[in-house]
DNA sequence: TTTTATGATTAGGCGTCCCTAACTAGAAAC
DNA sequence: GTTTCTAGTTAGGGACGCCTAATCATAAAA
């Protein structure tokens, strides 16, 4: 499985939702995302399949290893994006609708790059 | 028709094309992108009948008014992006393909706002 | 003028990622 | 201990955007 935009979307969800629940369900990735029950259950069977997620005989589910760095590499990216927008000027809520986007889409190198700009020019 | 990225990739490129050549054929799209023939001439269809191109006799594709400004939005936001990203530091090709695909998902306000920020920040 | 090369089209297919509808299993409520 | 509610699954479908293979039309070359 090359790891595609929405399962990058999909592994960063559960690591939101379980800094803020103990256990994270289907159920409250339906809710996140606003999907619904059965996009949520398939999408999760393959996570689970190709080793980004366990998911116990409760049905809660857990990031693996690969699952989590994926999830904290999408993490940290939102979070640089937003902040680096709403420095620039931009409403909140746009400024997170629009890192949630393009988080997916910038390579390692301008990232990287965007890091250090900002680093030299506040 | 809801203008799509793809749709917008498109209409970019013939833009892009039309500046360099007199004349921009389906052929010259697919080596822009390095598609398919068959993949083109569908697409070319659709903006054809949706009113964002006319094709001549000849097969010259010709934006339409309303193709040239979706063109030229994607156009000036390429360049933006491109120039912005090789001003904090990415290599020129990095810059450009990035550029290709952020370009798609940042909303006019925090496009705006970059345009801004940059503008006082250099 | 027949052959060949180039460009466009049609048909059929596939991966991704969403949907609804129908069903199943377990937990909660009566 | 049934009924009901909640959560998860399976089956089937659809839009988007790419593909190959086969066909068709026209322009160039032999």
């Amino acid at each position: 499985m090359k790891i595609q935009e929405s399962a990058q979307d999909y592994l960063e969800a559960i690591l939101i939702l379980s800094k803020q629940q103990e256990y994270v369900r289907a159920t409250d990735i339906c809710g996140y995302f606003g999907y619904a029950r059965a996009t949520v259950s398939v999408f999760i069977k393959q996570l689970k399949e190709n080793g980004y997620v366990t998911v116990s005989e409760h049905n809660h589910i857990r990031l693996t290893k690969e699952g989590l760095a994926i999830a904290e590499e999408m993490y940290e990216r939102h979070t640089f994006l937003s902040d680096m927008f709403i420095q620039m000027g931009v409403t909140e809520e746009v400024a997170r609708e629009d890192a949630c986007r393009v988080e997916h889409y910038v390579s390692k190198e301008t990232f990287e790059a965007m890091k250090k700009y900002f680093r030299e020019h506040q």
